[in-house]
DNA sequence: AGGTGTGAAAGATTTCACAGCC
DNA sequence: GGCTGTGAAATCTTTCACACCT
């Protein structure tokens, strides 16, 4: 069934929705722990299980990128991992440059996750000159100054941003500018970017905020609000004002 | 209209979408910042524009939450501010403990946004027995033997896991076991918790992959697969095999 | 039997477009 | 005249359930 006209409507066959891009790396994850442990074939519901979705939603997802399993039987471990792999474009090189080299940017690079599957961290970049030179995760910190060339020299398609939030939107122009066609974003700003590119945004205090909303429903519907009241009170001095005077979230 | 019989069914007057809620603290972010600049009102189009979202969405939002705007003027910042804090919950005191002081832990603890709006650091817990009682970011981390007694202390019932991925789960279980209800992620394992108790996670390798996906598609589709056989063939010395040998992702 | 692949139904989210109020 | 609030339409996503292959 892998040949031309099926019931899939060619105007789109390459047209895999996004929510279903955003699990294929799910996907890949349970299925090269599964490689490694050499299994060899898995069903629909195993592995839905493993990477934490139900298995229709699985099986549709698959079925997006082809006929890849056998009936009665299941899904080959190695060839799937190979597929989304080539899917998601891991089968080449992908060198990423990280600005911003704080606790955050540092972290990253020292990431694990970031080394493997076709990612390589071509450049450390930090805008501090005193900062030039020093050594992290095995990677010499280099300069602002030099962000263009080091995007040029190397290629580099997809930047990663772990500056504050009011540097952000001045690196990421800068890295446009450079030839850099994705952005994935740890500093808590809106960035704005030209129609072509691509920015993802990784929000902290975002994803603690949706926590805190469910956490409070929880609260207030299940334990009659005495949880809560409990916890008001237990505000530590110095904080005693309704507006906590931080910095903006 | 805080009154009752509208034309909202009653039913789930409390019923505000997943992805309201996740837009939520983005227009928060974009009303502090206006509320900082002593701006008294602003129209959905502005703020739209402030948060990267469009106005009808923004409208279609704040129309969960009640009328909390006036016809032919906008929405009231400081009003909005603070019906929106409420909504999410961030006007009482949430305590969070970090588990996990490593790289990327450290960071968390540094992070300004965590300080922000309610939340509040209770403690930093590692399991490196070594590393207790050492201070990072103005707080001793303690040892994981106290994690039960920490978040009956302090009433904690958000918890952050910034552990390697082998040591997520049984964390996990812990936390949970100790009372906590909602987890914040940062490990690249799927988490399994019982009924009631919310995870979210941040994965910065499916962020990249997705960046990827998206990247490779220009490449073949704009550039006729130019900059992608380039690419192809810059990878570094020593990883010249299909299957790069790192950790998995 | 056992398990994939997929139409069709159900549900959620986004966008349109305009009535209604200031 | 300008801008909100919201039904209704369009679109996207998930779930159901079963035909079909091994």
């Amino acid at each position: 069934m892998a040949t031309g006209r099926t019931h899939r409507p060619a105007t789109r066959s390459r047209g895999i929705p996004e929510a279903t891009v955003a699990r294929l790396p799910l996907y890949l994850r349970a299925l090269t722990a599964l490689s490694e442990r050499s299994v060899p074939t898995v069903s629909s519901e195993e592995l839905a299980t493993a990477a934490g979705v139900n298995s229709a939603k699985l099986r549709k997802d698959f079925s997006y990128l082809g006929s890849y399993g056998t009936r009665g039987v299941g899904y080959d471990v190695e060839y799937l991992v190979y597929q989304i792999s080539r899917e998601l474009g891991l089968t080449q090189d992908w060198p990423v440059v990280i600005v911003g080299i704080g606790n955050l940017g540092a972290a990253l690079a020292n990431y694990g996750g970031f080394a493997s599957r076709g990612f390589r961290v071509a450049a450390l970049i930090d805008a501090d000159a005193a900062q030039a030179g020093k050594m992290v995760a095995g990677l010499p910190i280099r300069h602002t100054d030099e962000l263009e060339s080091i995007i040029a020299d190397n290629l580099v398609s997809i930047g990663v941003i772990a500056t504050p939030a009011g540097a952000a939107q001045e690196v990421c122009d800068r890295l446009v500018a450079a030839g850099v066609t994705s952005i994935l974003n740890f500093a808590p700003t809106v960035l704005s970017v030209p129609d072509g590119v691509d920015v993802r945004k990784v929000d902290l205090s975002i994803e603690l905020q949706i926590l805190a909303f469910h956490e409070q429903r929880k609260a207030g519907e299940e334990l009659g609000e005495a949880v809560a009241t409990a916890r008001k009170a237990v505000k530590r001095p110095g904080s005693d004002g309704d507006v906590p005077a931080v910095m903006p979230v």
